[in-house]
DNA sequence: AAGTCGGGGAC
DNA sequence: GTCCCAGACTT
């Protein structure tokens, strides 16, 4: 057993966390959802989501029934909604070929959509106590520093020798608990103490030997990612009023917010009457504008401009991809966060705002 | 190898 | 404001 992985375990006993609502089963289909949710999305977010998700679908077979729409909803505020997709695409999967049952075998795991090679072993190893070497985040970071690797994780050089590093530093222990115990107290450690900002070194049960703590460059590892000034883009968001009815349109399967509920866009320099008559069959009367809602993407920024009209001809066309809608209950869909937040202000001052229908 | 895909926590 | 988080997928 290497030098750190016995260091590791034993930390783990006595400071590790042992309470996470995903800790405590080996399901496979539980453990598979935790690492899914937490891809790029810290413990504390996603701990309601977790066991929301979970009491709606408590297993394979009722994720693999549901309609998509429902599972998104439960996911909405969560982001990176292609995560959602893959979990119920995979759950078919599993329903169609493995009677339902989660595969015991790597390849057949990673194969599933929405599962790559870091929540395979994640899912292995948890689930079933497999010897596999995980590379998220926390563990990144703990190598960079304790390996004193330079360069940023993100490129494919940088990102070989970690995930070379991780497999050389796994324990050789042939127990199941062994390999959980250890795994999980890399992310521990990552999480709590070799943390980006200030990590707690004098805690650290690997600082002997970290190559960071000895030369102080906790703080120049693992190395930033190179900085780029995000594009800005500018929209407009519809907010349009039948009765106390909003309007929301589906959004394409891919792309940004893929499959979500959305209000309708359109572009800063298009006329809103004529793309009204055009698309919802119907004229408009304009009554406010909210003030612009900042959002901030992976890769641009987005100012949204949002415009709360009423329609002044009921020519009602059902159609495909849009419905109507009480905002309360808008509030139940699979809609994205900045929808969320400009239902939520509509909703609170709409008696102002109908008293001013003079506009 | 680089770009796409959310939202929020922590500073 | 910035940077990053139990990454995967597409091009």
């Amino acid at each position: 057993m290497s030098n750190i992985a016995a260091r590791l375990i034993n930390w783990q006993e006595q400071h590790g966390r042992h309470h996470l609502p995903w800790q405590g089963t080996h399901d496979p289909y539980a453990i598979w959802l935790s690492e899914i949710m937490l891809q790029q999305t810290q413990v504390g977010t996603v701990i309601p989501y977790y066991q929301r998700f979970l009491r709606y679908f408590p297993d394979i077979p009722s994720l693999s029934q549901a309609p998509l729409d429902d599972i998104l909803s439960l996911w909405s505020g969560l982001g990176y909604y292609s995560r959602a997709r893959h979990l119920y695409q995979a759950a078919c999967i599993i329903v169609r070929d493995y009677h339902g049952t989660f595969p015991k075998e790597r390849e057949l795991i990673q194969q599933l959509p929405g599962i790559g090679r870091s929540t395979a072993a994640a899912i292995m190893v948890f689930a079933y106590g497999h010897r596999s070497a995980i590379l998220d985040g926390n563990v990144k970071r703990v190598f960079s520093r304790y390996f004193g690797i330079d360069g940023y994780p993100g490129k494919k050089k940088v990102q070989d020798q970690l995930w070379l590093k991780a497999e050389e530093s796994l324990p050789n222990g042939n127990s199941k608990k062994c390999h959980q115990v250890y795994t999980q107290a890399l992310m521990d450690l990552g999480a709590t103490i070799c943390t980006r900002h200030r990590p707690q070194c004098h805690d650290c049960p690997l600082r002997s030997d970290c190559v960071a703590f000895k030369e102080k460059r906790t703080d120049q590892l693992p190395t930033a990612k190179p900085r780029v000034s995000l594009p800005k883009k500018e929209t407009i968001f519809l907010i349009l009023l039948k009765q106390k009815k909003i309007l929301l349109e589906k959004r394409p399967d891919t792309g940004i917010w893929g499959g979500l509920w959305c209000l309708p866009e359109i572009h800063l320099e298009e006329d809103i009457g004529a793309y009204c008559t055009q698309h919802f069959k119907t004229e408009v009367r304009p009554l406010f504008n909210f003030p612009p809602l900042n959002h901030t993407f992976t890769h641009f920024k987005l100012r949204i401009h949002p415009r709360l009209l009423r329609i002044t001809s009921q020519i009602d066309t059902q159609q495909e991809g849009k419905i109507w809608i009480e905002p309360d209950e808008a509030l139940d869909k699979a809609i994205p966060t900045p929808v969320r937040k400009l239902i939520k202000q509509y909703v609170h001052s709409d008696n102002s705002i109908n008293n001013t229908e003079s506009v």
